[in-house]
DNA sequence: TGTTAAGCGAGACGGTACGTCGCGTCTTAAT
DNA sequence: ATTAAGACGCGACGTACCGTCTCGCTTAACA
């Protein structure tokens, strides 16, 4: 019977959440700048949003590009399109800034810990259909633990872009790749 | 005539910082209260410490098991011994809790920075002591990138842990170094 | 063509906020509260009272008793009658609590200012009457300022209830009207 | 042992607020205003007075001009001194404008009410003072009850300026007193 | 006897001020 | 000179009401 959340103050404050997100981190991000910058209430923010954080993860999935499963008719091209998008977009872009913020997050944060699950199941699952397309063209064992299988993919360019904070080459990703596919062959 | 900086109180603030990093974690972990519970003054706290940071920095050394390279003859059985300490103390314990909040600290702080790279870099030391040591017993190449090779190792690893915060199994552990090693021998 | 205003939600809003004025008082009376209570919406309030006060100045009227004129054949009888009257309604009741919110508004609000004008009004005219009923009888010289007049006889009364806060006995009451009186007469 | 609060802050933040208090009247009294002119920060002013009516109720006080009693040797010259110099400070001066504000706070805050009380307090100290004076000359019975006597004397001035809000001329005092007087000897 | 403009409930909106928390700096007295 | 204690200026927090503004719905007066 009432008027309908305005979805003009929701996108303008999320457009400055993001904006202030990449600008100053997660950290650095004031309830009171949203406000300023877009315009919108801070108590309208507030009945949008029931604290930061909400808004944050929030903000962070507008940063989020949606790749989907490539099909280039092997596992290693299937893989090098997928972390060649993943450096262009997620690892070299904003949302390397952003993890690690959310990573700490999600230590406290219950709904910070999901969004992080969400955005690592994206991910995952298209990994799991590049393994899938994989196996069904006879690269891949069928018995491999999908979980493993990931992790020993995905990990160590994560851990170069993310803990180790080193930039992501493209000789890094190539070499990764030959040995983790050589030992999933083998 | 001047009295010497308090050795005494130095402890105290820093066995409380590390106590509440646990409890707490990094966002949540304040002054005031390291003050309050160590009964060192704020003041003095900050005499040892220029900023909440450098606190932190220390407090999260406090917490770190510093481990030695192994040698039981064997890559494998090298990396075994390696990684089971860290499941047993760094992974499994407060560190893993920890490193988060050090990654994004380190986006912002240069001095954080450095801290994740010296912790970073004494556990690279160790692995690069494996390495050596398996080379010189024939059991891998000589020409190996090695910070690629510890990034394959140790990625998975890290990964698992700190950014899909999933339990640390020795199964997984194990799995992720059979097909590394079969990668790298190959 | 159009529907005229309900009077159900006027007298609805208007209970609420007569009630809540006691309960609370003045300031505390909050439009989102007497909206709840009274399950008239905000903008139907709005739309027959164009702000706070306005409503709050209804709300008095509707606590106010609207006292005659006695006629008892004597000045002394008169008054003790009319203040009898005071002191079983207005000022042992709700409004005494209330006069002092109004004298307070009052001073900003030119509305305020004219209700209180009004409701003074409306007593002074009750007294006005009685005093020229006792001229009449010869009980008081006719040169006396009416003004004047009201105020000796009425200020003690009202500053001890109002001001002062103190219980209005029956033997103040008399003891002022002893004084004043003999003061008059003298 | 630690820094004592600032008298210079209190000082500052107490001036601020009379000042506005004068301006604006109570409800108008912003504590962020107060802040903003004094130079003191929020928070500070917050550590002295634990809410905004403490604030007031100290601003107020300042305001109050803190009269004698005087001694011109007659009962009716004590009282045209005195109420001569409440009518140039008081109830001509800002306190006139305050008073209601303090009245009607009083209903609800029992701070506000007891600095009434103090105020009314200190006004009725002197009014005892000139009584007793008035009694040892002998202008007056022994007998009086001194409450009745106070309001009978003060009641209505009080109630043409602050309830009435109407110029407290001297004419109207001196026939207040004139007909309270003829009926306290008679 | 429909039509239709206003009234109505619900509640979102832009504001302003509130009172609180933690930061990093400072002052003071005591050791 | 260093410490414990804690006050200070500052900036942001999340909340409460204000008075205004849509929304659909209901309803009585006019056509």
């Amino acid at each position: 019977m009432a008027r309908p959340r305005s979805e003009d103050a929701r996108r303008k404050a999320l457009v400055a959440a993001s904006d202030l997100l990449v600008e100053r981190g997660v950290a650095h991000l004031t309830i009171d700048e949203v406000a300023t910058r877009s315009g919108v209430a801070k108590t309208t923010i507030y009945r949008h949003w029931p604290e930061r954080t909400s808004l944050i993860v929030d903000a962070v999935n507008v940063n989020l590009e949606h790749v989907g499963p490539p099909d280039t008719g092997s596992l290693r091209g299937d893989l090098e399109a997928f972390f060649g998008g993943m450096i262009r977009s997620d690892l070299s872009g904003n949302v390397a800034h952003i993890i690690p913020c959310l990573v700490e997050a999600a230590g406290r944060d219950p709904e910070m810990a999901s969004l992080l699950e969400r955005i690592g199941s994206e991910r995952e699952r298209v990994m799991k259909t590049i393994v899938a397309q994989a196996v069904e063209r006879g690269e891949l064992r069928v018995d491999l633990d999908i979980e493993t299988l990931v992790g020993v993919i995905v990990g160590p360019i994560v851990f170069q872009k993310v803990v180790r904070r080193r930039p992501l080459t493209e000789e890094y990703v190539t070499a990764c790749l030959d040995i983790a596919l050589a030992g999933l062959v083998a």
